[in-house]
Formats: C-alpha cells, structure tokens, sequence
DNA sequence: GTTATTATATGACCTGATGTTATGAAGCTG
DNA sequence: CAGCTTCATAACATCAGGTCATATAATAAC
C-alpha cells in the first residue's frame, strides 16, 4: 500500500506545530482541509496518528515515527523547489559552451572560472571547434552556446550573434625580441625569423597565410605547429620565433608572461569575436546569465585594452 | 512554489527506468496518466525536464537532478509504508506495561527481555503499580496492558483479563536454611526467626499477615523491609530471615540463586496471576503478540514446574 | 526515402481528493 | 460550569489524475 506523500508531510508539520490549527496555518491551508487529510491517512493505514480524546492533538508512537519521514520528503520537497529556482535564475545548471581553441583558452577560460566562482552550482562543459562545427552543434542541440570569430555578414539565419570584441589579429613574439627594438620593420627583417603556427585548420592558420602573402611571401618556415595555447607560448616566450594570436590574447597572456607585439598591422576579414546561440530556442537561465557576464567581462577588457593603447600612442 | 512530491516521485521512476513507457509500467499506472503528470509538472516549474523531441525520453539537466530529489522522497515514503506495516503486525510499537513489583522483577522482565530479542523494534515502557493503580492506568489510557494477581470475579466490567498462572505465594528462605532439614515444621519452629516484608501497601504484605495470622500469630518480626525484588533476595540468600513471595519468583530465581521453599501451605484468596487489558479498545498490534507471547511462556514455565513437582513427590 | 515500429502526447470522460465556509462537538482552563 | 480553544463534520466547487482510444512524432528497418 502506498501512502500519500502530501499526507505524509501535513503530518509532519502538525507534529512540528503541536497542533492541527496550526499546522493548517503554517502551511496555508484551512483547518478542515488538514483535518481530513489526517483522516484519510488514518483510514487508509487502519491506524490511530494521533491519541484519541487529546485536544492539543498529541501524535501517537506511529503518528511521531511517520512524521519523521514527511519531514525527510518535505525537505527533500524543498530543495527541489529551490533547485528549480535557481535554475531559473541561472545559478545552476549545465552550460555546454563551445569554441575556437587559442580564444578559449587564452581568453574565455579565465572568464569562466570568475563566472563559476559566482555560481558555483554552474556546470560547464567546454569544447573547442570551428565555425561550421559549433553551429551544428547548436543546431542539433549538443551546445548551448559558441564563442567564435565570425564575420557578422556570415551569422546563419536561425542564430544570434553577440559581439564581444573586434577580431584583431596582431604579430606575437617574446619580450626583448630583436625586431622590438628595430623602428621601421622591413620585410627582410621578418623573413629571418620562423613561425610558430596554429593549428593548420583553424581560421588563425588561414589568417597567417593571408598575412604573410599581404607582405609580398609566399611561403614562410614553420619552427612548431599543432600545439594548443599553452604549448605556443613556451615556444614563442623561449625562442625567436612568430605568430599570429588575437589581440586580447596576448594582452591577457601579458599579466603572466613577456610577450611583445610586433608594431605590423595585418589585414584579415572584418571579423566580430562573440557569442553565438540559436535564436529562438528557450535557452537555459544560465546561458543568459553567462552571456551578461561575458558582455560586462569584455567591455571591461576592452576598456583596458584601449587604455593601454592610449599609453603605448604617448610612449611613442 | 510547491512541488507535487508525488510528480517527483513519478519523475525518478521515469528517468530511473529510461522511459516514460517503462516508467508508468512500474509505477502501476498507464502511459498517459503519468505522461500528464510530468506534462503538469513541467508547466508549474516552467522548465523542461525531458530533451525535446528524443523518443527514448531523456531527461535535462534540471530533470535529472530532481529526479534525484524524487528518489529520496521516493524512499522515505517506502519506509513508511514498510513501518506501518511492522507496526500492524506488531514488530514495531510502543507497549506500556505496567503490573506488580515482585513480579514483574523476578518473572516478567526475563520475559520481556526475550520478548524484544524477536521484535526489536517493540519499545516497552514498564511501569509499577498494584491494582487500582493499575486500572486506573488502563483506562485513562496511559497503560496498554497490565500484569498482576487477581481474583477473577473482581475483573472490572470493561476489561479482559487472562489468567497466566495459578497465583500461588509460598514461603521462602535460603537454601540449607535450618527449617529445610526438619521433618514437621511447628509454629514454635518459624517463630525464631524474622522476615523480609514486601513492600507494606502490597498485595504480598497483606498475604504474609494473612498468613502468620492463619498459623495463629498476630504478630512478627521484620528484619528487613522496603527493598525490591534484588535486595530482598541478597538479604533473604545471606541470612535466616524468611519471606513470602510467589512461587514462580522463587522458581526462576533458583536458577541462579540458593534458595529453597518451606512445605507450608499459605491460605490467601483464589488469585490468578494474569494479563489485564481494556476490552472494546483497539489495542496496538504489539500488545496481541506480546499476549500470545506471554501466554506460550507461561504454558512452558507452568509445564516446567508441574514437573519439578512431580520430581519432589517421588523423592520424598 | 518510405514504411513500420515504437514512444509519447492529446482528447473525452469519470472519479475522488482537496479546497472552501459554516457549524457542531469535545477537551481544557479558570 | 462557563467560556475558550481545538478539532471534526457537512455541503459544495474545483481540479488533479485515473482510464481508453487515438493522434503524432522519432527511430528503426527495408
């Protein structure tokens, strides 16, 4: 016989209270209602709850002992409604965030881990792709949301896209590096140093090629390649070798490690960095959260990154 | 906003299970019902708790976690029935046992002990008292049950009474007692020595003054008085002092003590040592098999003294 | 791709639980 | 014993939740 878990926690409430009149006040209901509900459960168990002839309604040894369980489902109860809440309001959940792996890494992660310090019961699930890949995995449900760089002429029709940051590539390579200290930097002068490359089919590899045909090359020698982020920057902090990163990249990368950018600017399509989600989907709370959070978190970068180029203009 | 425990419950079952389908067969209801039930939930909390459009329904995130939510809540209410249960066929309970001192010490409680040994869940709350005392108990209900010598023409008109053992008080003293070895035992003889007095408003006092007054004294004297059950046989089994008490005490006791009877019949009234109960009043279904119980035992320990019995006629 | 199969949702209907207010009965208190 | 408090009951309305029959949609099979 299965009892009625509704019963089962009026019951404890009216222990806890000490009585029927109020326990139907502590949990909204009628005195009637609450008394008839005890009724029932008594009929449908065979048994007395409470001792028969005590008007501060006293529960009897079994009354006491069920009311103890309610107690475990009414908290149980709770919790859940608490659960749901903060789902709602995007406290809790599971965020499948996906994209491009030098910005992720470089930059999204750190963001990330401040934005999991806030809501700690947000479980985020990262992985790294390219355009065509992340929007198919937004399409098929698999991914929330993706952090890419996309061109905003290019954001397919059932998808919105959010801007971050322009998609600024500039020329990496360690602090001191001989070319910091040249003042007009020359085509030959490039052309002795090899490149670290990123990952041959990623955007920023393509981009790379772009870049050094705009200067006039053709080919150019790669020293490393198919690393991820952290593997680059040793190269790159340890030799004298090139490459090609997002601007806020290594500007972050700079709190840490001394890097320096090459005063060459390189031509790429006009590019957004951002966020991109299915349009009309009911998206998880959080995915709102989350995408408020990275808007304030890159207007607050953007603001440093252009604070420090007013520096480096006066500088020199 | 409260949660339907019984949706929470229906929900765990469904993901536990794997399916909607799989879930309502184990449940014990039909797909659509509980197909509404979360269909219900859903539209209350505002939130998905299934993957939309998979067919093996798969639950989200938020499904997944107050599935678990369900489970507890699930189990606590299985627990619950599992105790209604035990406390209807009374192996589980409260049993308020009340009777007298003297016996309830030296036959009941070894009882009792064995009692509990097979129902462990049955918690006894044992009480004092001599007769009036202990109606009274019965009926206003702070007693379940009570154990005690009675006349059977005085059970009150609305109690049950069965009778347990022939209430037979013997007199009693210490095992090579001087009295032990003579053949006729003369009023001259018991006079030399003092007695152990039960406690004075009991039963058992009125029996000893009704007895010393049947051999022909008016009075006696008492060395020892006041005690319970374990001092009055620390006094009795270290001294010659005698004392009146019920034949099935002195028995048990001689298991593990010296002690021995004087072949002196006492006159008292035709009592019946035996179990009171309310008659109409539901009882708890602990105190029926507590009954039962204690009828078997006293069925063995009626058999094992018939028998010593016989052993003493055939030795002398 | 089309069909078959299986899984889930929906409609129509009925029962029963639960909410309400008004009122009666019974224990507790002074 | 009077009066207060506490609980139970009656009468009624509403809605959750049970059923079966059936539509729809995802997956599997061909």
């Amino acid at each position: 016989m299965k009892l009625d878990s509704e019963h089962l926690e009026i019951l404890a409430v009216i222990v806890e209270k000490g009585g029927l009149t109020e326990g139907a006040d502590a949990l909204g209901k009628s005195q009637p209602s609450v008394s008839r509900s005890m009724a029932l459960l008594e009929k449908r168990i065979g048994s007395a709850l409470f001792e028969p002839g005590r008007r501060p309604l006293r529960p009897t040894e079994l009354g006491q002992r069920l009311a103890k369980l309610g107690g475990q489902i009414r908290s149980a109860n709770q919790e859940a409604s608490l659960l749901v809440r903060r789902f709602q309001q995007g406290h809790a959940g599971r965020l499948r965030v996906g994209g491009t792996q030098i910005f992720m890494d470089g930059v999204i992660s750190t963001m990330i881990a401040d934005f999991q310090s806030r809501h700690d019961d947000v479980q985020i699930e990262q992985s790294y792709g390219y355009m065509d890949g992340l929007a198919a995995g937004l399409r098929n449900g698999t991914l929330d949301c993706a952090i890419l760089p996309m061109p905003p002429a290019q954001v397919p029709a059932e998808m919105t896209f959010v801007p971050l940051l322009p998609g600024h590539n500039v020329i990496a390579c360690r602090a001191g590096h001989p070319l910091t200290r040249r003042k007009g930097i020359t085509l030959a002068d490039i052309d002795n140093y090899t490149w670290i490359a990123p990952p041959s089919d990623s955007p920023l590899f393509r981009d790379l090629q772009r870049a050094v045909k705009a200067i006039g090359r053709d080919d150019f020698r790669v020293s490393f390649s198919g690393g991820t982020l952290a593997s680059i920057m040793s190269v790159l902090t340890g030799s004298d070798a090139l490459t090609i990163m997002p601007y806020s990249v290594v500007f972050l990368a700079r709190r840490s490690l001394a890097l320096d950018v090459l005063p060459l600017r390189i031509e790429h399509p006009d590019r957004q960095l951002g966020l991109l989600t299915m349009t009309g989907q009911q998206a998880p709370a959080a995915l709102k959260r989350f995408s408020e959070f990275l808007t304030a978190e890159f207007h607050r970068l953007r603001n440093r990154m252009d604070h420090e180029l007013q520096m480096a203009r006066r500088r020199g």
